[in-house]
DNA sequence: GCTCTTCTGGACATCAGTGTCCAGATGTTT
DNA sequence: AAACATCTGGACACTGATGTCCAGAAGAGC
Protein backbone atom coordinates (compact mmCIF):
# COMPACT_ATOMS: atom_id res chain seq x y z
CA UNK A 1 0.00 0.00 0.00
CA UNK A 2 2.99 3.03 -0.81
CA UNK A 3 1.41 5.97 -1.65
CA UNK A 4 4.32 7.61 -2.95
CA UNK A 5 2.47 8.13 -6.57
CA UNK A 6 -0.71 7.53 -7.60
CA UNK A 7 0.03 5.25 -10.76
CA UNK A 8 -2.36 4.93 -13.57
CA UNK A 9 -3.96 8.48 -12.78
CA UNK A 10 -1.77 10.30 -15.39
CA UNK A 11 -2.79 13.52 -17.13
CA UNK A 12 -2.09 13.34 -21.30
CA UNK A 13 0.41 11.55 -22.58
CA UNK A 14 1.65 11.80 -26.01
CA UNK A 15 3.42 8.62 -27.27
CA UNK A 16 6.91 9.20 -28.03
CA UNK A 17 8.71 7.49 -30.36
CA UNK A 18 11.57 6.53 -28.91
CA UNK A 19 12.72 5.77 -25.18
CA UNK A 20 9.63 6.23 -22.42
CA UNK A 21 6.74 3.79 -22.56
CA UNK A 22 3.33 4.84 -22.35
CA UNK A 23 -0.02 3.52 -20.70
CA UNK A 24 -1.40 3.30 -24.49
CA UNK A 25 1.56 1.30 -25.81
CA UNK A 26 0.96 -0.87 -23.10
CA UNK A 27 -2.99 -1.06 -24.21
CA UNK A 28 -1.93 -1.17 -27.96
CA UNK A 29 0.81 -4.54 -26.96
CA UNK A 30 -2.51 -5.76 -25.17
CA UNK A 31 -4.85 -5.86 -27.85
CA UNK A 32 -2.28 -7.08 -30.20
CA UNK A 33 -2.37 -10.27 -28.00
CA UNK A 34 -5.56 -10.60 -26.95
CA UNK A 35 -6.68 -10.25 -31.27
CA UNK A 36 -3.89 -12.39 -31.73
CA UNK A 37 -4.40 -15.12 -28.77
CA UNK A 38 -7.15 -14.58 -26.74
CA UNK A 39 -7.39 -12.76 -23.16
CA UNK A 40 -5.75 -16.28 -21.39
CA UNK A 41 -2.79 -15.10 -23.12
CA UNK A 42 -2.56 -11.27 -22.67
CA UNK A 43 0.33 -11.42 -19.96
CA UNK A 44 2.46 -8.91 -18.42
CA UNK A 45 5.21 -11.11 -18.84
CA UNK A 46 5.59 -11.62 -22.65
CA UNK A 47 4.05 -8.41 -23.43
CA UNK A 48 6.91 -7.01 -21.62
CA UNK A 49 9.47 -9.09 -23.63
CA UNK A 50 8.32 -8.24 -26.72
CA UNK A 51 7.85 -4.31 -26.11
CA UNK A 52 11.85 -5.08 -24.44
CA UNK A 53 11.02 -3.84 -21.30
CA UNK A 54 10.67 -4.95 -17.82
CA UNK A 55 7.34 -5.94 -16.26
CA UNK A 56 7.79 -3.30 -13.47
CA UNK A 57 7.28 -0.82 -15.97
CA UNK A 58 3.28 -2.08 -16.43
CA UNK A 59 2.93 -1.39 -12.86
CA UNK A 60 3.36 2.27 -12.81
CA UNK A 61 0.80 2.50 -15.37
CA UNK A 62 -1.97 0.03 -14.34
CA UNK A 63 -2.34 -1.18 -11.12
CA UNK A 64 -2.57 -4.91 -12.36
CA UNK A 65 -4.08 -7.06 -15.07
CA UNK A 66 -7.48 -6.58 -14.01
CA UNK A 67 -6.98 -2.84 -14.82
CA UNK A 68 -5.62 -3.90 -19.03
CA UNK A 69 -8.06 -6.02 -18.93
CA UNK A 70 -10.86 -2.67 -18.55
CA UNK A 71 -9.01 -0.64 -20.89
CA UNK A 72 -9.19 -3.24 -23.55
CA UNK A 73 -12.82 -4.29 -22.89
CA UNK A 74 -13.33 -0.07 -23.47
CA UNK A 75 -10.68 0.32 -26.29
CA UNK A 76 -13.24 -2.67 -28.15
CA UNK A 77 -16.54 -0.99 -27.33
CA UNK A 78 -14.95 2.00 -29.01
CA UNK A 79 -13.58 1.24 -31.85
CA UNK A 80 -15.56 -2.17 -32.83
CA UNK A 81 -19.46 -1.08 -32.11
CA UNK A 82 -20.03 2.88 -33.26
CA UNK A 83 -18.71 2.61 -37.01
CA UNK A 84 -21.65 -0.44 -37.70
CA UNK A 85 -24.88 1.84 -35.81
CA UNK A 86 -23.22 4.36 -37.75
CA UNK A 87 -23.51 3.27 -41.25
CA UNK A 88 -26.85 1.34 -40.44
CA UNK A 89 -28.38 4.93 -40.14
CA UNK A 90 -26.79 5.93 -43.51
CA UNK A 91 -30.23 6.91 -45.84
CA UNK A 92 -29.90 5.35 -49.20
CA UNK A 93 -32.04 4.66 -52.10
CA UNK A 94 -32.86 1.39 -51.59
CA UNK A 95 -32.16 -1.73 -49.17
CA UNK A 96 -29.51 -3.55 -51.10
CA UNK A 97 -27.96 -0.11 -51.21
CA UNK A 98 -28.53 0.52 -47.34
CA UNK A 99 -27.03 -3.18 -46.60
CA UNK A 100 -23.71 -2.20 -48.86
CA UNK A 101 -23.37 0.55 -46.77
CA UNK A 102 -23.52 -1.66 -43.62
CA UNK A 103 -20.92 -4.24 -45.91
CA UNK A 104 -18.62 -1.20 -45.49
CA UNK A 105 -17.49 -2.46 -41.94
CA UNK A 106 -17.18 -6.26 -43.11
CA UNK A 107 -14.27 -5.12 -46.01
CA UNK A 108 -12.52 -2.08 -44.47
CA UNK A 109 -9.46 -3.01 -41.31
CA UNK A 110 -10.23 0.38 -40.48
CA UNK A 111 -13.86 0.15 -39.61
CA UNK A 112 -14.30 -2.85 -37.80
CA UNK A 113 -11.63 -5.73 -36.50
CA UNK A 114 -12.70 -9.08 -36.88
CA UNK A 115 -9.84 -11.02 -35.20
CA UNK A 116 -10.61 -8.62 -32.15
CA UNK A 117 -14.27 -9.20 -32.24
CA UNK A 118 -13.84 -12.60 -32.29
CA UNK A 119 -11.64 -12.78 -28.86
CA UNK A 120 -13.44 -10.27 -26.91
CA UNK A 121 -16.70 -12.93 -27.62
CA UNK A 122 -14.27 -15.73 -26.46
CA UNK A 123 -13.38 -14.04 -23.24
CA UNK A 124 -17.15 -13.04 -23.07
CA UNK A 125 -17.80 -17.19 -22.60
CA UNK A 126 -15.76 -17.25 -19.61
CA UNK A 127 -16.29 -13.61 -17.83
CA UNK A 128 -19.45 -12.76 -16.71
CA UNK A 129 -18.84 -9.12 -16.87
CA UNK A 130 -17.57 -9.19 -20.33
CA UNK A 131 -20.17 -11.02 -21.76
CA UNK A 132 -23.20 -8.74 -20.19
CA UNK A 133 -21.08 -5.34 -22.20
CA UNK A 134 -20.77 -8.06 -25.66
CA UNK A 135 -24.84 -8.47 -25.16
CA UNK A 136 -25.05 -4.59 -25.29
CA UNK A 137 -23.34 -3.96 -27.93
CA UNK A 138 -24.55 -7.01 -29.79
CA UNK A 139 -28.33 -6.38 -29.11
CA UNK A 140 -26.91 -2.33 -30.43
CA UNK A 141 -25.61 -3.81 -33.20
CA UNK A 142 -29.10 -5.78 -34.48
CA UNK A 143 -31.04 -2.74 -33.41
CA UNK A 144 -29.62 -0.80 -35.52
CA UNK A 145 -29.70 -3.05 -38.73
CA UNK A 146 -33.38 -4.08 -38.01
CA UNK A 147 -34.58 -0.03 -37.79
CA UNK A 148 -32.60 -0.33 -41.09
CA UNK A 149 -35.05 -2.59 -42.64
CA UNK A 150 -37.76 -0.78 -40.88
CA UNK A 151 -37.35 2.03 -43.33
CA UNK A 152 -37.64 -0.20 -46.21
CA UNK A 153 -41.22 -1.18 -44.98
CA UNK A 154 -40.67 -4.91 -43.75
CA UNK A 155 -43.38 -5.77 -41.20
CA UNK A 156 -41.58 -5.38 -37.90
CA UNK A 157 -40.98 -9.20 -37.16
CA UNK A 158 -39.45 -9.75 -40.62
CA UNK A 159 -37.33 -6.65 -40.61
CA UNK A 160 -35.96 -7.83 -37.13
CA UNK A 161 -35.23 -11.58 -38.34
CA UNK A 162 -33.81 -10.40 -41.47
CA UNK A 163 -31.45 -7.96 -39.43
CA UNK A 164 -30.32 -10.70 -37.28
CA UNK A 165 -29.45 -13.11 -40.38
CA UNK A 166 -27.41 -10.49 -41.50
CA UNK A 167 -25.83 -9.86 -38.28
CA UNK A 168 -25.39 -13.56 -37.32
CA UNK A 169 -24.13 -14.35 -41.14
CA UNK A 170 -21.63 -11.86 -40.47
CA UNK A 171 -20.48 -13.35 -36.84
CA UNK A 172 -20.54 -16.74 -37.90
CA UNK A 173 -18.57 -15.83 -40.75
CA UNK A 174 -15.74 -14.71 -38.62
CA UNK A 175 -16.35 -16.82 -35.85
CA UNK A 176 -15.64 -19.35 -38.82
CA UNK A 177 -12.70 -17.42 -40.36
CA UNK A 178 -13.36 -15.51 -42.96
CA UNK A 179 -11.59 -17.73 -45.71
CA UNK A 180 -12.90 -16.22 -48.63
CA UNK A 181 -10.27 -13.90 -50.54
CA UNK A 182 -11.56 -10.83 -52.32
CA UNK A 183 -12.74 -12.04 -55.60
CA UNK A 184 -14.68 -14.66 -53.97
CA UNK A 185 -16.20 -12.01 -51.81
CA UNK A 186 -17.42 -10.02 -54.76
CA UNK A 187 -18.66 -12.78 -56.66
CA UNK A 188 -20.73 -13.47 -53.42
CA UNK A 189 -22.33 -10.42 -53.01
CA UNK A 190 -25.06 -10.29 -55.81
CA UNK A 191 -27.06 -13.75 -54.36
CA UNK A 192 -25.96 -12.19 -50.45
CA UNK A 193 -27.76 -9.13 -51.31
CA UNK A 194 -30.81 -11.28 -52.64
CA UNK A 195 -30.53 -13.59 -49.75
CA UNK A 196 -30.42 -11.13 -46.95
CA UNK A 197 -32.98 -8.79 -48.24
CA UNK A 198 -35.44 -10.87 -50.23
CA UNK A 199 -34.92 -8.12 -53.10
CA UNK A 200 -32.14 -7.96 -56.08
CA UNK A 201 -29.43 -5.41 -56.58
CA UNK A 202 -29.57 -3.19 -59.15
CA UNK A 203 -26.33 -3.44 -61.48
CA UNK A 204 -24.97 0.38 -60.34
CA UNK A 205 -25.04 -0.93 -56.78
CA UNK A 206 -22.95 -3.65 -57.10
CA UNK A 207 -20.57 -1.97 -58.86
CA UNK A 208 -20.21 0.72 -56.80
CA UNK A 209 -19.65 -1.46 -54.07
CA UNK A 210 -16.95 -3.54 -55.83
CA UNK A 211 -14.73 -1.16 -56.47
CA UNK A 212 -15.19 0.40 -52.99
CA UNK A 213 -13.85 -2.70 -52.03
CA UNK A 214 -11.21 -2.53 -54.72
CA UNK A 215 -10.35 0.62 -52.84
CA UNK A 216 -10.27 -0.50 -49.23
CA UNK A 217 -8.53 -3.75 -50.56
CA UNK A 218 -6.40 -3.23 -52.57
CA UNK A 219 -4.70 -6.59 -53.02
CA UNK A 220 -6.14 -9.80 -51.75
CA UNK B 1 10.96 -42.06 -19.31
CA UNK B 2 10.49 -44.72 -16.58
CA UNK B 3 8.38 -47.67 -18.93
CA UNK B 4 7.61 -50.24 -16.10
CA UNK B 5 3.79 -50.13 -17.56
CA UNK B 6 3.26 -48.03 -20.63
CA UNK B 7 0.27 -45.64 -19.19
CA UNK B 8 -2.81 -44.56 -21.47
CA UNK B 9 -2.79 -47.95 -23.58
CA UNK B 10 -5.82 -49.86 -21.68
CA UNK B 11 -8.16 -52.23 -22.94
CA UNK B 12 -11.78 -51.78 -22.90
CA UNK B 13 -12.46 -50.25 -19.47
CA UNK B 14 -16.27 -49.60 -18.36
CA UNK B 15 -17.26 -46.72 -16.13
CA UNK B 16 -17.19 -47.94 -12.73
CA UNK B 17 -19.70 -45.99 -10.69
CA UNK B 18 -17.55 -46.11 -7.95
CA UNK B 19 -14.44 -46.46 -6.56
CA UNK B 20 -12.19 -45.95 -9.51
CA UNK B 21 -11.26 -43.51 -12.17
CA UNK B 22 -11.37 -44.38 -15.80
CA UNK B 23 -10.07 -42.66 -19.18
CA UNK B 24 -13.76 -41.67 -19.82
CA UNK B 25 -14.08 -40.19 -17.07
CA UNK B 26 -11.21 -37.94 -17.18
CA UNK B 27 -12.24 -37.09 -20.68
CA UNK B 28 -15.90 -36.13 -19.54
CA UNK B 29 -14.60 -33.77 -17.11
CA UNK B 30 -12.38 -32.21 -19.74
CA UNK B 31 -15.36 -31.93 -22.19
CA UNK B 32 -17.47 -30.14 -19.36
CA UNK B 33 -14.57 -28.25 -18.53
CA UNK B 34 -13.75 -27.27 -22.22
CA UNK B 35 -17.29 -26.29 -22.78
CA UNK B 36 -17.71 -24.22 -19.61
CA UNK B 37 -14.76 -22.18 -19.67
CA UNK B 38 -12.58 -22.51 -22.54
CA UNK B 39 -9.58 -24.62 -23.15
CA UNK B 40 -7.38 -22.21 -21.33
CA UNK B 41 -9.19 -23.64 -18.13
CA UNK B 42 -8.83 -27.26 -18.94
CA UNK B 43 -6.56 -28.19 -16.53
CA UNK B 44 -5.87 -31.27 -14.62
CA UNK B 45 -5.44 -29.82 -11.35
CA UNK B 46 -9.21 -28.70 -11.07
CA UNK B 47 -10.22 -31.49 -12.84
CA UNK B 48 -8.80 -33.50 -10.25
CA UNK B 49 -10.45 -31.65 -7.66
CA UNK B 50 -14.30 -32.17 -9.18
CA UNK B 51 -13.43 -35.43 -8.95
CA UNK B 52 -12.12 -35.88 -5.49
CA UNK B 53 -9.01 -37.96 -6.82
CA UNK B 54 -5.63 -37.11 -6.95
CA UNK B 55 -3.55 -35.37 -9.87
CA UNK B 56 -1.70 -38.45 -10.29
CA UNK B 57 -4.43 -40.51 -11.18
CA UNK B 58 -4.56 -38.37 -14.53
CA UNK B 59 -1.26 -39.35 -15.82
CA UNK B 60 -1.96 -43.02 -14.96
CA UNK B 61 -4.38 -42.90 -17.97
CA UNK B 62 -2.58 -39.74 -20.29
CA UNK B 63 1.09 -39.21 -20.89
CA UNK B 64 0.47 -35.29 -20.19
CA UNK B 65 -2.18 -32.47 -20.97
CA UNK B 66 -1.82 -32.58 -24.66
CA UNK B 67 -2.92 -35.87 -25.08
CA UNK B 68 -6.32 -35.32 -23.09
CA UNK B 69 -6.86 -32.46 -25.76
CA UNK B 70 -6.13 -34.72 -28.86
CA UNK B 71 -9.03 -36.87 -26.96
CA UNK B 72 -11.45 -33.83 -26.60
CA UNK B 73 -11.27 -32.67 -29.87
CA UNK B 74 -11.87 -36.05 -31.20
CA UNK B 75 -14.77 -36.55 -29.11
CA UNK B 76 -15.72 -33.29 -30.47
CA UNK B 77 -15.86 -34.23 -33.70
CA UNK B 78 -17.55 -37.67 -33.47
CA UNK B 79 -20.37 -36.12 -31.17
CA UNK B 80 -20.93 -32.89 -33.14
CA UNK B 81 -20.89 -33.23 -36.61
CA UNK B 82 -22.55 -36.26 -37.81
CA UNK B 83 -25.68 -35.40 -36.84
CA UNK B 84 -25.79 -32.12 -38.62
CA UNK B 85 -24.74 -33.77 -42.65
CA UNK B 86 -27.46 -37.11 -41.59
CA UNK B 87 -29.67 -34.50 -40.99
CA UNK B 88 -28.95 -32.27 -44.31
CA UNK B 89 -29.29 -35.56 -46.23
CA UNK B 90 -33.02 -36.38 -44.81
CA UNK B 91 -34.84 -36.67 -47.70
CA UNK B 92 -38.36 -34.38 -47.62
CA UNK B 93 -41.11 -33.08 -49.95
CA UNK B 94 -40.06 -29.38 -49.34
CA UNK B 95 -36.81 -27.10 -48.87
CA UNK B 96 -38.66 -25.73 -46.09
CA UNK B 97 -39.53 -29.52 -44.61
CA UNK B 98 -35.90 -30.06 -45.34
CA UNK B 99 -34.94 -27.10 -43.30
CA UNK B 100 -36.47 -27.92 -40.35
CA UNK B 101 -34.69 -31.33 -40.16
CA UNK B 102 -31.28 -29.08 -40.12
CA UNK B 103 -33.19 -27.14 -37.41
CA UNK B 104 -33.56 -30.16 -35.38
CA UNK B 105 -29.96 -30.42 -34.32
CA UNK B 106 -29.96 -26.42 -33.24
CA UNK B 107 -32.93 -27.03 -30.93
CA UNK B 108 -32.20 -30.87 -29.45
CA UNK B 109 -29.03 -30.88 -27.38
CA UNK B 110 -29.07 -34.61 -27.74
CA UNK B 111 -27.98 -33.99 -31.01
CA UNK B 112 -25.59 -30.65 -31.06
CA UNK B 113 -23.81 -28.97 -28.09
CA UNK B 114 -23.18 -25.15 -28.98
CA UNK B 115 -21.21 -24.39 -26.00
CA UNK B 116 -19.04 -27.25 -26.88
CA UNK B 117 -18.61 -25.71 -30.56
CA UNK B 118 -18.39 -22.48 -29.67
CA UNK B 119 -15.24 -23.38 -27.14
CA UNK B 120 -13.51 -25.39 -29.66
CA UNK B 121 -13.94 -22.71 -32.05
CA UNK B 122 -12.39 -20.72 -29.79
CA UNK B 123 -9.23 -23.01 -29.20
CA UNK B 124 -9.02 -23.19 -33.04
CA UNK B 125 -8.63 -19.31 -33.08
CA UNK B 126 -5.39 -19.79 -30.52
CA UNK B 127 -4.07 -23.21 -32.17
CA UNK B 128 -3.33 -23.90 -35.76
CA UNK B 129 -3.99 -27.49 -35.86
CA UNK B 130 -7.03 -27.64 -33.91
CA UNK B 131 -8.36 -24.69 -36.45
CA UNK B 132 -7.86 -26.74 -39.42
CA UNK B 133 -9.46 -29.86 -37.94
CA UNK B 134 -12.16 -27.36 -36.93
CA UNK B 135 -12.12 -25.53 -40.56
CA UNK B 136 -12.63 -29.11 -42.38
CA UNK B 137 -15.62 -29.83 -39.85
CA UNK B 138 -17.53 -26.84 -41.02
CA UNK B 139 -16.57 -27.05 -44.56
CA UNK B 140 -18.45 -30.57 -44.66
CA UNK B 141 -21.40 -29.34 -42.57
CA UNK B 142 -21.54 -26.12 -44.98
CA UNK B 143 -21.18 -28.79 -48.14
CA UNK B 144 -23.95 -30.97 -46.81
CA UNK B 145 -26.23 -28.46 -46.50
CA UNK B 146 -25.58 -26.63 -50.12
CA UNK B 147 -26.32 -30.14 -51.17
CA UNK B 148 -29.64 -30.41 -49.65
CA UNK B 149 -30.59 -26.60 -50.94
CA UNK B 150 -29.45 -28.24 -54.49
CA UNK B 151 -32.41 -31.20 -54.10
CA UNK B 152 -34.87 -28.25 -54.58
CA UNK B 153 -33.28 -26.94 -57.47
CA UNK B 154 -31.78 -23.62 -56.40
CA UNK B 155 -29.09 -22.51 -58.88
CA UNK B 156 -25.45 -23.91 -57.90
CA UNK B 157 -24.53 -20.75 -56.58
CA UNK B 158 -27.53 -19.71 -55.04
CA UNK B 159 -27.77 -23.20 -53.41
CA UNK B 160 -24.26 -22.11 -51.59
CA UNK B 161 -24.71 -18.95 -50.19
CA UNK B 162 -27.88 -20.00 -48.78
CA UNK B 163 -26.15 -23.01 -47.39
CA UNK B 164 -23.63 -20.71 -45.69
CA UNK B 165 -25.95 -18.14 -44.59
CA UNK B 166 -28.28 -21.12 -42.55
CA UNK B 167 -25.08 -22.05 -41.19
CA UNK B 168 -23.29 -19.16 -40.52
CA UNK B 169 -26.42 -17.42 -38.84
CA UNK B 170 -26.33 -20.65 -36.44
CA UNK B 171 -23.11 -20.41 -35.65
CA UNK B 172 -23.41 -16.80 -35.28
CA UNK B 173 -26.52 -17.00 -32.98
CA UNK B 174 -24.77 -19.36 -31.05
CA UNK B 175 -21.39 -17.54 -30.82
CA UNK B 176 -23.47 -14.12 -29.82
CA UNK B 177 -25.28 -16.72 -26.64
CA UNK B 178 -28.89 -17.70 -27.79
CA UNK B 179 -31.04 -15.88 -25.39
CA UNK B 180 -34.39 -16.52 -26.54
CA UNK B 181 -36.31 -18.79 -24.63
CA UNK B 182 -38.05 -21.76 -26.42
CA UNK B 183 -41.63 -19.76 -27.15
CA UNK B 184 -39.35 -16.70 -28.58
CA UNK B 185 -37.74 -19.28 -31.26
CA UNK B 186 -41.33 -20.57 -32.38
CA UNK B 187 -42.47 -17.68 -33.27
CA UNK B 188 -39.52 -16.82 -35.35
CA UNK B 189 -39.45 -19.83 -37.05
CA UNK B 190 -41.97 -19.02 -39.98
CA UNK B 191 -39.64 -15.71 -40.75
CA UNK B 192 -36.63 -17.52 -40.26
CA UNK B 193 -37.61 -20.39 -42.75
CA UNK B 194 -38.66 -17.59 -45.05
CA UNK B 195 -35.14 -15.67 -45.00
CA UNK B 196 -33.55 -19.10 -45.45
CA UNK B 197 -35.03 -20.38 -48.24
CA UNK B 198 -36.68 -17.21 -50.02
CA UNK B 199 -39.83 -19.29 -49.70
CA UNK B 200 -43.32 -19.28 -47.75
CA UNK B 201 -43.68 -22.54 -45.29
CA UNK B 202 -47.06 -24.96 -45.24
CA UNK B 203 -48.58 -24.81 -41.75
CA UNK B 204 -48.55 -28.24 -41.30
CA UNK B 205 -44.87 -28.28 -41.14
CA UNK B 206 -44.69 -25.28 -39.39
CA UNK B 207 -46.69 -27.31 -36.69
CA UNK B 208 -44.96 -30.47 -37.09
CA UNK B 209 -41.57 -28.93 -36.20
CA UNK B 210 -43.27 -27.07 -32.82
CA UNK B 211 -44.46 -30.30 -31.40
CA UNK B 212 -40.83 -31.80 -32.09
CA UNK B 213 -39.56 -28.30 -30.39
CA UNK B 214 -42.03 -29.24 -27.52
CA UNK B 215 -40.98 -33.33 -26.94
CA UNK B 216 -37.55 -32.21 -27.17
CA UNK B 217 -37.27 -29.41 -24.57
CA UNK B 218 -40.48 -29.85 -22.45
CA UNK B 219 -40.00 -26.40 -20.95
CA UNK B 220 -37.96 -24.09 -21.51
C1' DG C 1 -5.80 -65.98 1.53
C1' DC C 2 -1.99 -64.89 -1.76
C1' DT C 3 -0.35 -62.78 -5.68
C1' DC C 4 -0.49 -59.88 -9.47
C1' DT C 5 -2.17 -55.97 -11.82
C1' DT C 6 -4.29 -51.63 -11.70
C1' DC C 7 -4.76 -47.37 -9.80
C1' DT C 8 -4.10 -43.52 -6.07
C1' DG C 9 -1.95 -40.29 -2.83
C1' DG C 10 1.77 -37.59 -1.33
C1' DA C 11 6.30 -35.65 -1.75
C1' DC C 12 9.36 -33.34 -4.75
C1' DA C 13 11.30 -30.51 -8.47
C1' DT C 14 10.39 -27.03 -11.72
C1' DC C 15 8.38 -23.40 -14.30
C1' DA C 16 5.74 -19.33 -15.66
C1' DG C 17 3.30 -15.80 -14.15
C1' DT C 18 1.71 -12.01 -10.70
C1' DG C 19 2.49 -8.33 -7.71
C1' DT C 20 5.74 -5.43 -4.41
C1' DC C 21 9.61 -2.70 -3.19
C1' DC C 22 13.07 0.38 -3.98
C1' DA C 23 17.38 2.26 -5.77
C1' DG C 24 18.46 4.90 -9.33
C1' DA C 25 18.32 6.28 -14.34
C1' DT C 26 16.36 9.55 -17.30
C1' DG C 27 13.94 13.40 -18.60
C1' DT C 28 11.81 18.40 -17.33
C1' DT C 29 11.62 22.70 -15.10
C1' DT C 30 13.48 26.51 -13.13
C1' DA D 1 23.22 22.50 -12.61
C1' DA D 2 20.05 21.47 -9.08
C1' DA D 3 15.69 19.87 -7.84
C1' DC D 4 11.81 17.50 -9.12
C1' DA D 5 8.79 14.32 -11.39
C1' DT D 6 8.52 10.32 -14.21
C1' DC D 7 9.73 5.88 -15.43
C1' DT D 8 12.73 1.40 -15.41
C1' DG D 9 15.34 -2.65 -13.86
C1' DG D 10 16.32 -6.10 -10.62
C1' DA D 11 15.52 -8.63 -6.46
C1' DC D 12 12.13 -10.88 -3.75
C1' DA D 13 8.05 -13.42 -2.20
C1' DC D 14 4.22 -15.97 -3.60
C1' DT D 15 0.84 -18.74 -6.23
C1' DG D 16 -0.92 -22.20 -9.22
C1' DA D 17 0.07 -25.19 -12.52
C1' DT D 18 2.76 -29.28 -14.78
C1' DG D 19 5.09 -33.49 -14.59
C1' DT D 20 7.94 -37.41 -11.99
C1' DC D 21 8.66 -40.90 -8.63
C1' DC D 22 7.35 -44.36 -5.72
C1' DA D 23 5.21 -46.67 -1.77
C1' DG D 24 1.25 -48.88 -1.10
C1' DA D 25 -4.07 -49.39 -1.32
C1' DA D 26 -7.67 -51.80 -3.67
C1' DG D 27 -9.64 -55.18 -6.92
C1' DA D 28 -9.25 -59.52 -9.81
C1' DG D 29 -7.79 -64.22 -10.53
C1' DC D 30 -6.00 -68.25 -8.70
Amino acid sequence: MNEKKPPGARAGAAKQTTGRMTREAWIEAGIGALAAEGIANVKIQVMAKTLAVSRSSFYWFFADLQELHRELLDYWLRKNTSPIIERALRPAQTVTKAVCHIFECWVDPALFDPRLDAAVRSWGQVDAAVRGVVDQADDQRVDAVARMFLRYDYPQQEAFIRARVLYFTQIGHYTLGMRDDRDMRLRLLRPYLLSFTGREAPDDEVEAFESLVRRVQPDG
